[in-house]
DNA sequence: CTGTAATCCTGCGAGC
DNA sequence: TGCTCGCAGGATTACA
């Protein structure tokens, strides 16, 4: 589900909760997710402290400020230093808590190719180093207290100081979580393949982002590289207010339309925001509360229900290979008249 | 260049 | 009640 509003809102959570915390140990389940997770980062996330929490587009960054003595080398060959317990440094769930981590073990027993870090530490040594996360689709990253009962689908465990655990879990495993040395090299890579953020916009910038191009409205809102962080259901949302139909293409836009598809992108995530994000199955904030827009969605999920505006019914086609809501006579395909009885069909073959 | 499909997963609702 | 099928917020890759 986690869209931009539903991270930004998973970061607003965050925040409070955990700036100036500093990361003890982490703990991974042997579960692959969409990235994959290299087992001395446990190493190299301990005993950091968060700066700051934010977001780009869909992505959840925490900045971290490193530790007094960066080890030279993070791999576990260095696990000599200090005397913590050396793989496992948190006490394995299942061993102390009963019954509750079946799924969390030790990521140093996991048959995950050990890879290099994604980004190399910085020339001095010392880095400004970066947790990235991404939600996929059913990701939820919270923070809880350390001994609270550990949920299903339970596949990072990053114990603070304050005898609270940030969790990342994750039912589908279409989520990430990443360590990188190297804040600023991470993110000139996130700019140059992000579009900007969906708030003030440069008229311009998207007039000629989407009247440069014949793919459909629908699947240049998705498009991360155009504007960054709409999904599926706000594209909906945003061409129902804007009044365009998802299927047009994009060089067939007027100027005046352009600006109004811009403006109400802007206004549906400002707004859903504002609802904390949508909540259709399993998101959550970072404190565990649900969202509230998908109680005012206008098209999203309301396939044969009436139309806000007209009470016409809302239809539901495939463009850009998703299911796409719309108002039949709100968004009527420009030179085609709202009522006639051509119906497109979308079925994918086989 | 665009568009479509498949893929990574689990879970849930629809339909039989 | 129980089974199979299709579909779901995302991102990436391959192929037509």
């Amino acid at each position: 589900m986690p869209e931009l509003p539903e991270v930004e809102t998973v970061v607003r959570d965050l925040r409070p909760l955990l700036t100036g915390r500093v990361i003890t140990a982490v703990r991974r389940s042997a579960f692959k997710l969409r990235r994959t997770w290299n087992p001395a980062w446990a190493a190299a996330l301990a005993g950091t402290r968060v700066e700051a929490v934010r977001r780009r587009g869909k992505w959840i960054l925490v900045d971290l400020e490193c530790k007094a003595d960066p080890p030279p080398n993070p791999l576990p060959e260095g696990r000599g230093r200090k005397a913590d317990p050396p793989p496992n440094p948190l006490p394995s769930g299942r061993g102390s808590s009963g019954a509750t981590s079946r799924e969390l073990d030790s990521q140093i027993g996991s048959n995950v190719a050990l890879l290099p870090f994604p980004l190399g530490r910085g020339p001095g040594g010392r880095s400004s180093p970066l947790l990235r996360v991404h939600l996929g689709m059913t990701g939820q990253f919270t923070v809880v207290p350390a001994d609270a009962p550990e949920p299903d689908h339970l596949h990072a465990v990053f114990a603070l100081d304050n005898g609270h655990e940030l969790r990342f879990r994750d039912q589908r495993r279409f989520g990430s979580a990443e360590f990188f040395a190297d804040r600023a090299a991470v993110e000139s890579e996130m700019n140059a393949e992000l579009g900007p953020e969906p708030f003030n916009i440069d008229a311009d910038y998207f007039r000629a982002a989407v009247s440069g191009t014949g793919r459909n409205l629908k699947a240049v809102l998705l498009d991360q590289t155009v504007v960054a962080g709409v999904g599926n259901i706000y594209a909906d949302e945003a061409c129902f207010r804007a009044k365009l139909h998802p299927g047009r293409p994009g060089n067939k836009l007027t100027a005046g339309e352009c600006d109004a598809l811009r403006e109400a992108v802007e206004a549906v995530l400002t707004r859903a925001i504002e609802s904390r994000g949508s909540t259709i199955r399993d998101y959550v904030g970072g404190s565990g509360l649900r969202g509230g827009f998908q109680n005012e969605f206008a098209v999203y999920g309301r396939t044969g229900e009436p139309c806000p505006t007209c009470a016409a019914a809302v239809v539901c086609a495939r463009y850009a290979g998703r299911a796409s809501h719309f108002c039949p006579r709100c968004q009527a395909p420009e030179g085609q008249k709202p009522a006639t009885g051509k119906k497109k069909r979308t079925t994918r073959g086989k």
